[in-house]
DNA sequence: CTGCAAGTTTGCAAAGCCTGCAATAATCCC
DNA sequence: GGGATTATTGCAGGCTTTGCAAACTTGCAG
C-alpha cells in the first residue's frame, strides 16, 4: 500500500507511520466490502483502534484514505521532471518515472486492485483523484513548456499535459479494467505499452500544433 | 445564466423555473463576494427568500448551484452526437455543437465571468465542474468509437474523448485567462480558433495511433 | 533515572451539508 | 369550487470537518 520507509527513524516516527498504514488499511478494507459512502469514519477509527479524530488528523479528507500516498507520488514526479538532464525530453523523463513508479507497486497488486475497485465505484472518488492529478498535470505542463520553449501558461503545452494526466487515469483503468476479486495482475509490460502509445499520441498532437 | 425556456409553460413550471433562477442567481453573487466556502446555504435561502430545505431540493449538492445548467448541456451534446448523420464524423459534430453552445451564451458574459472566477479559487470547484465532465467524456468516446469502427471502451476513442473534455475545461480559462472584474469579455471567433487547434491536436494523436 | 520539552492522541463542541418525512400551501384541471 | 397534484417548509438525524484543551507518550539532556 504504502512505502514503509522507516529508515533510521526514531520510534515515534515509525510508530506514527504504522499507525498511518494501519488507518489507511483498514479503510481499503471497510469501503471495499461496503463501499465509500456506507463506510463512516467512525468505523474505520474501531477497525484501526484509534479515535475518530486521530482519523481526521491523519486525513484530513475522508477521500484522502483511498490515495494515501498522493503526495508521495507527487513529490517524486516533480523533482524528476525538474532535475532531468538537459538533453532529457519531459516524455522520457515522464516514461522513465513512470517506469520506476510501476516497478515500485511491485507486491503492492493487491491493494491496487483494492482502490481500484473502490474508485470505479464511485464517482465523487474519481473526480477527488482527478483533483490530486492536477498538480501533476501542472508539473507535466512546466517541463513541456520548457521543451518546446514557450510559457507554461500556453494552450499548447496545457493541453499536451491535460492529454497526459489523462493517459494516467486510463492506466489504472487498463490495468484493472475488470475490476472483480482473484483477477490476475496485468503484465506490468502491457501497462508500459499503453504509455507508449498515450506518448506517442500526444507528440503527435505537438507536432500537428506546431506545425499548423 | 440559464435558459429561460418558460414556452407554453404553466404557471407552476413559469414560477419553479423562476424560483431556481433566483436561488442561482443569488448564489452566484454570494459565492462572488464572499467565496464558495465561507457562503452557507442557509444565507443563499435567505437572499432568494426560500427556505434553506427548498434550496437542497433545487440543488442536491452545494456545488450545483455553480452549474446550474450542466444537465441541459449535456443533453443537448449527447443528443447533437447521436443523431448526426453519417457523413458527419464526431469531431464535426462536436464543433458544430460547440458553435451553437458559444452562440446561445451571448448576452450571458458577465454571469460566465462570475462562474469562472468562483471555480478559479477553488480547486474542489474545479473537480466538481470535471466530474459533470465525465458524462460528456463517454458520450464523445461513444461518438469517436463509431467513427472508428470500434468499441467504446478501447483505449484509442476513450484517450481522444479525455483530450477533447480538457479542451472543454481550458477552454473556459481561455476565455477568462485573468478573472478579475470588469475585463472585456473574449470574442467568440476566439474561443473557436482554440477549439480548431484542439481538435487539431486530437485528430493528429489519432492519426498517429492507428498508423503506429 | 529523572524530568522537561516536544509531539501525539483523544474527547468535546460547533458549524455545515444532506436526506427523509410529514405537514402545509399553492397550483392545476375538471 | 373542489379534489388531485405538486411545491415549500420545518424538523430530526446522520455525517464530515475543524478548533481547542486536556491527557498521554516519546525524546533527550543532565
Amino acid at each position: 500500500m504504502m512505502a514503509i520507509s522507516d529508515e533510521g527513524l526514531g520510534l515515534r516516527e515509525r510508530k506514527r507511520l504504522r499507525t498511518r498504514l494501519t488507518i489507511a488499511r483498514a479503510a481499503l478494507e471497510l469501503f471495499d466490502r461496503q463501499g465509500f459512502h456506507e463506510t463512516p469514519i467512525a468505523q474505520i477509527a474501531e477497525a484501526a483502534d484509534v479515535s475518530p479524530r486521530t482519523v481526521s488528523g491523519y486525513f484530513p479528507h475522508k477521500e484522502d484514505l483511498v490515495f494515501p500516498d498522493s503526495e508521495e507520488a507527487f513529490q517524486s514526479l516533480d523533482q524528476r521532471l525538474r532535475e532531468r538532464p538537459p538533453e532529457e525530453t519531459a516524455a522520457d523523463a515522464l516514461r522513465g518515472w513512470i517506469e520506476s513508479w510501476v516497478g515500485e507497486q511491485a507486491g503492492l497488486e493487491e491493494e491496487q486492485k483494492l482502490r481500484r475497485r473502490i474508485v470505479a465505484a464511485d464517482e465523487g472518488l474519481r473526480a477527488y483523484e482527478h483533483r490530486l492529478m492536477l498538480r501533476a498535470q501542472d508539473a507535466i505542463a512546466a517541463a513541456i513548456a520548457r521543451d518546446l520553449g514557450v510559457a507554461a501558461t500556453d494552450l499548447e503545452p496545457r493541453m499536451a499535459a491535460a492529454a497526459t494526466v489523462t493517459i494516467f487515469e486510463l492506466l489504472g483503468q487498463v490495468l484493472e479494467p475488470i475490476c472483480d476479486p482473484g483477477d490476475e495482475p496485468r503484465p506490468r509490460a502491457e501497462a508500459l505499452e499503453v504509455v507508449d502509445r498515450a506518448l506517442l499520441f500526444i507528440g503527435a498532437g505537438i507536432r500537428a500544433l506546431r506545425a499548423g
